[in-house]
RNA sequence: GCCCGCGUGGUGGAAUGGUAGACACAGGGGACUUAAAAUCCCUAGGCAGGAAUGCCGUGCCGGUUCGAAUCCGGCCGCGGGUACCA
């Protein structure tokens, strides 16, 4: 018996798939298709651990499938363009591609080693012309359906930089490079018409069975759709063309509770005051220069200016309630006006108390009094009593006051029901250069006009620098010089680019075919989609998702999917993130400096420099909070790094990254080639045959289960004691020969570079990828008898082995001449006594 | 702030209404060895006890149930998202 070496063992199965072909996905009738897919990777380097734990779920996925008959496709690609490379060619005075594309060839080169049955001839980077010029000709299309367009927009305006900034790179209203205070500026920017979808992309989550329960109802509340009214407030010596003030409330049931209208600082009306009242100008200037995020306007200090006006309230004219600019207040959202009721929304209450407006309480609690220290904010299903209510019964809950109160509106005539979603439209617009170029041209003559198909793609100019401020694209000599597509007169290509989630929109359709002269190839699209297993991170739920399931639509409308694939996603899974604690210094100027863990012992640099610890967060290359998988590679080989990565926790889990037992796979998995050994020259007849071959059926249908339910730890641990049954078996060559040929296959998944030495080692020459998954037989996994527990009024204080099929009332009588029982009851009569068949028997005395 | 998760021994975790701690790591003890490595065996939630055993125990407080880590309500802590990080 040769000694296990991976590294040989490795490199020869990886060198025989290749040579065999194995992993080319073709189309292939005669057997059900099984597309998985992990999310594609940004490429920033160099993988790390959770890039391991990612591909590594994929990949069990992946080989599973192929053994149980399926034909699988399962790609590779790279999510890559960003920010990330224009960074870096700044700081190394080069070019973003070379630093991309030399960075791909790296994590190419991690990522072969590992051993994934990835199909790479159909790999591409969404930086790649091919690609983006494919995704230029959609957004042609797209403009075509009116599912493109333009509109105004504020951006971060780093004055100093003379640059837009990403909203990461705003820390506290700084610039993060200039340290210069951010400004607002308004640009006129592309939108996806996103929002046309917002009641289909809504209830078409009903039908995403095999999505995790919490990414639906995330993407729920994110589309936010809600039923309220809308009707419009009359302003008293209204300025002109402002004489009726709209508003939107999802409460018009404490419509008689306002005290104030609040209007943003980019209402019309509010535009119109600041025009002559240079105060309003002022108050509105700085509500436009607070940050735009939605987590730092709901945290900031809630401010309002009184405009003085007055607007008459609807349900009694001579109410008079005054107007407030507010910075809380989103033009986005709604009309960009409310009416604020201090009494029921914790955010007025706050703003009402601040500037003394009245606090009106609308309704009660059923049956107790009011807390008036805090807004009364309960439930909608909550039923509550009206002390000022104007429609439905006195007590009623508040969707019934709501309903009430829409229907007395519109049947007086000053206000309509309406639907609202959340959900706002897709801004993609942005001023940078490294990103797949807007095919527009703006021609003097005739406005914008899309580039013509057969000029794609508009390709990025190579020769630019970005050492300058600003969009190399906007001050290249040539680049945005052209023809204008329509009337041949000169015009300039528009300089923005795309927001890079548009990249990863459509990357699932386009490994179909990567090589397809169109975005997609008809019937390779029909074959292959939809993605029956997508793998990824849960801090996609939201955006990459739902953005996703938009443009799957727009691409059915734009003729490049069919219907059936609108829904590109059958399954999903995700895994939760690798963490690993930050170490930080900072900089002459006080800036952070980020140290990777291989840096850091004991708190401190190899310079003996102190080291701030943060705590943990997910693995990203810019907080350099990474583990690089090459030392265990290198050092165990990529079986253990498979098995160690998948073997210790749930994959839906976030997990905080140890090394502590790398070294313990390694030895597990030595064990399982001696075991193979000794099994191979194990003699022929021994004890205990039928327990082991009992044993291995236990194990396939246990195993099988937990594979097919994403528990691969479970899978694991199953596997594991296996290993120990038959280390610790006396059976004879024919069980253990059928053991050990078990447990290779049923490991392959995890580990399979080594299931292919052992499936070689025990004779058979073909490759254990091909072999047919095994299946257990359903009567070896029935057992004959049960141990149930005997609790004495919920606690254990017994047990009983019966036959699994004893009725009931036999097992009644052995527990009730349990000794324990007699004991217990002293004399008396248990009170109850439950059986749960198989199960526990509890007896409540 | 808001939305969504998570919290179990020294550690990773198992059990998703029915014996809490499977499986593994680190630890302790032992066998083999001149010795070490490797390997194998035993042990192991806490407290009390020689043991049998008893009590306590799944972030905290309360509830539902014959029975709760699991379901419900409130709190605390941590993580993800929050529309220009990907």
């Amino acid at each position: 018996m040769t000694r296990y070496t991976a590294q040989d063992v490795e490199t020869r199965w990886q060198k025989a798939w290749d040579e065999a072909d194995v992993f080319k996905a073709k189309r292939d009738e005669s057997k059900p298709k099984y597309y998985v897919l992990e999310m594609f990777p940004y490429p920033s380097g160099r993988i790390h651990m959770g890039h391991v734990r990612n591909y590594t779920m994929g990949d069990v996925v992946a080989r599973y499938k192929m053994s149980t008959g399926h034909n699988v496709l399962h790609p590779m690609g790279w999510d890559a363009f960003g920010m990330p490379a224009e960074n870096a060619a700044m700081a190394l005075n080069s070019h973003p591609g070379t630093w991309t594309y030399q960075n791909i060839a790296d994590m190419r080169a991690q990522m072969k080693p590992l051993g994934l049955s990835i199909d790479w001839s159909r790999e591409f980077a969404t930086c790649d012309p091919e690609y983006y010029g494919q995704q230029q000709a959609m957004f042609i299309d797209m403009m075509a359906k009116g599912l493109a367009y333009r509109k105004n927009a504020t951006v971060n305006w780093d004055p100093v930089d003379m640059t837009v900034l990403a909203n990461e790179q705003v820390e506290n209203g700084r610039g993060w490079r200039s340290g210069a205070e951010v400004e607002q500026r308004e640009l006129t920017q592309w939108f996806f018409k996103i929002s046309d979808f917002s009641e289909e992309l809504l209830s078409a989550i009903d039908d995403l069975d095999n999505w995790p329960a919490k990414v639906k109802l995330m993407q729920r509340n994110w589309i936010g759709k809600s039923e309220g009214l809308e009707f419009a407030f009359s302003l008293i010596d209204a300025p002109e063309g402002h004489e009726q003030v709209e508003v939107y409330t999802t409460r018009p049931d404490t419509l008689m509770g306002a005290s104030f209208v609040g209007i943003s600082a980019d209402h019309p009306l509010a535009k119109t005051l600041e025009l002559d009242n240079a105060e309003i100008a002022a108050f509105c200037t700085s509500c436009r220069n607070e940050a735009t995020t939605e987590e730092a306007r709901e945290k900031a200090e809630k401010r309002g200016f009184d405009t003085g006006l007055r607007v008459q309230h609807p349900l009694d004219p001579s109410w008079e309630l005054p107007v407030y600019i507010a910075n809380f207040i989103l033009m986005d959202y709604g009309t960009g006006a409310v009416f604020g009721c201090p009494a029921h929304d914790q955010r007025d209450f706050e703003f009402a108390t601040k500037y003394e407006l009245a606090i009106n309480a609308v309704f009660t609690p059923v049956d107790a009094d009011l807390d008036t220290s805090e807004a009364y904010v309960p439930l909608k299903s909550e039923q509550v009593r009206y002390v000022r209510g104007f429609a439905g019964d006195a007590i009623q809950t508040g969707a019934a006051g709501v309903t009430s109160a829409i229907a007395y509106c519109e049947d007086k005539g000053f206000g309509q029901g309406v639907t609202r979603f959340r959900l706002r439209d897709w801004g993609l617009s942005r001023q940078r250069y490294w990103g797949c170029p807007i095919p527009v041209v703006h021609c003097e003559d005739c406005g914008v006009v899309p580039e013509k198909k057969e000029n794609l793609p508009v390709k990025l100019p190579q020769d630019v620098t970005l050492d300058l401020p600003g969009n190399p694209l906007d001050r290249h000599p040539t680049w945005r010089n052209c023809a204008c597509p329509a009337c041949g007169k000169d015009a300039l290509r528009e300089t923005d680019t795309m927001d890079t989630f548009v990249d990863s929109s459509w990357y699932y359709a386009r490994f179909t075919n990567p090589a397809a002269a169109t975005p997609t190839d008809a019937e390779d699209a029909a074959y292959w989609m939809n993605v029956d297993q997508y793998i990824g991170g849960i801090e996609h739920a939201i955006l990459h998702l739902l953005y996703s399931r938009f443009f799957a639509r727009a691409m059915n409308l734009t003729g490049h999917l069919s219907e059936g694939a609108v829904e590109p996603f059958n399954a999903l899974f995700t895994q939760g993130m690798v963490t690993h604690e930050i170490y930080q210094t900072r900089d002459a100027k006080g800036r952070p400096v980020y140290h990777l863990p291989q840096d850091v012992t004991d708190g401190k640099l190899a310079d003996g420099t102190d080291v701030e610890i943060i705590p943990s967060a997910k693995m990203s290359k810019s907080k350099k909070n990474v583990v690089d998988p090459d030392a265990i590679i290198s050092q165990y080989g990529a079986d253990t790094a498979r098995w160690f990565v998948l073997s210790d926790s749930p994959p839906e889990r976030d997990v905080e990254w140890s090394a502590a037992g790398a070294d313990a796979t390694f030895k597990h998995l030595n064990r399982v080639w001696r075991i193979a050994g000794d099994v191979v020259e194990a003699p022929e007849s021994g004890k205990g045959d039928a327990e082991l071959i009992r044993a291995t059926h236990k194990t396939i249908h246990e195993v099988t289960q937990a594979i097919d339910g994403f528990a691969f730890n479970a899978a694991i641990a199953k596997l594991y004691g296996f290993t120990n049954t038959l280390q610790k078996s006396k059976a004879g060559a024919e069980a253990k020969r059928s053991a050990l040929a078990a447990l290779a296959q049923l490991m392959s998944p995890m580990t399979p570079h080594l299931s292919e030495e052992i499936w070689s080692l025990m004779g058979e020459a073909s490759l254990i990828i091909h072999a047919p998954w095994p299946v257990a037989d359903e009567a070896m996994l029935v057992e004959d008898t049960v141990t149930l527990p005997i609790q004495i009024n919920g606690k254990r204080r017994d047990e009983l082995k019966v036959p699994a099929d004893m009725p009931k009332e036999e097992v009644e009588k052995l527990v009730l001449a349990n000794d324990a029982v007699i004991k217990a009851l002293n004399g008396g009569v248990p009170k109850k006594l439950i059986v749960v068949p198989g199960r526990i028997v509890n007896v409540v005395i």
